[in-house]
DNA sequence: TTACTTACTGATTAATTAGTCAGTTTACAA
DNA sequence: TTGTAAACTGACTAATTAATCAGTAAGTAA
């Protein structure tokens, strides 16, 4: 005798919003792929932290793969969009270097967990989801100052690819060690804002003095 | 009727070397756990990379987490034998921050992979396992550097511990991005001797320019 | 009210993975 | 040669995990 499975009544999810949701889901996605990468994060970690059943992710995403590509596309679209803004006409070499320090800083404030994201892209793919995309317009505006600031004789001459890579190190790495400091000093919160400004500040004195050509 | 199950004669390993096969797994769970992290991490790619069974791993390692501690314990052992061999005495607080930068990019350089160690460790487990070990000597010198020089008055007034950061970052940020700029520049080997160099002398430079007093 | 679509889930399956253990091979001492 | 301990493995188990799917609740239009 086959006893057919009665289902008890479900409540849950009060929204029923399709967008709300995956954002969601791309919201707890995106904290558990940039802590575990793609391997380690574990679906059910996110389906809890999304409030939602794993299968739910299924239903949005298909696959973990595929989830994880999403998860990687919200940046870039974003970082897009922030240099859309950008104009450094008109400004002289020193002062687009300043507004360009001053975004780096800011867009990876407001996401401090991106940073490992990218790194474990990196590491563990190959980069291999990035390499279509251009993230890297920032890379290109700075380089572009870069060049033309040393052309002028603002600039110290700097070999550029490198110079870009240790302006970049001193805005972004505060964030990429914050979590290594948090057991240094655990009183300390490096990502409040007024830390954030301190950090902004001293950045934008220690680059503008390693690159400025000293007076002769 | 029972069959009684005959293995096959074995000839594999030939060296059988403890000490050795120890090292093999070490070495290979480094590469898998820097890539992947606790949880990504896979025995079985750390078996094949060291050329033994799963087996293998458990019986030296007891388990993945007492093998992840021994993976995180070598690299502390090893910067501790670098600095003990640091004297810094009598020289100048730029001499001594010279010889601080080229001591840290000359052994990141030699173990590159242990970055993403370090902040795997960090990002996923909160850094627990480092809590109470000391890697942090070298920092401590270069701040004794730094408070010595802006004391002196041949650095600038810097705040201490964001210029640590700073100096820092402009010494290991680029072994931590390598991997994101392969697929910018793919003919280029960051890791190479040379370009390494060049590295260290553009990062001397920098750095001594952005922390030293102006001509005033 | 009814029919239909969309949003979402519980329960289950298939695959992967850490861990176990009896047993095999090698080195070496007596 | 024999005995014994250490090094190592093949084959297995238990647990975890991604993925599936039939089915249920909620919204919507006729």
């Amino acid at each position: 005798m086959v006893r057919p499975k009665k289902r008890v009544a479900k409540s849950i999810r009060a929204n029923r919003d399709a967008e709300l949701t995956q954002r969601q889901i791309l919201d707890a996605a995106e904290q558990e792929f940039a802590r575990h990468g793609l391997k380690g994060a574990r679906m059910s970690a996110i389906a809890d932290r999304a409030q939602v059943t794993t299968a739910t992710l299924h239903y949005y995403f298909e696959t973990k793969e595929n989830l994880y590509k999403a998860v990687l596309q919200r940046p870039v679209d974003q970082i897009q969009t922030t240099l859309g803004q950008l104009n450094l006409d008109g400004l002289s070499p020193e002062a687009a270097l300043k507004q360009i320090i001053r975004i780096a800083i800011t867009s990876e404030a407001e996401n401090p967990q991106r940073q490992m994201l990218w790194f474990q892209e990196a590491s563990q793919n190959q980069g291999g989801y990035f390499k279509e995309c251009n993230v890297l317009s920032l890379h290109a505006h700075l380089l572009k100052v870069l060049e033309e600031g040393i052309a002028e004789g603002c600039f110290r001459p700097l070999k550029p690819f490198l110079a870009l890579t240790h302006i970049l190190s001193v805005c972004l790495f505060y964030f990429t060690v914050h979590e290594n400091w948090k057991h240094l000093t655990p009183e300390v919160d490096r990502l409040s804002p007024d830390q954030i400004e301190e950090h902004t500040e001293a950045a934008i004195a220690f680059i503008l003095a390693a690159v400025k050509r000293t007076a002769d």
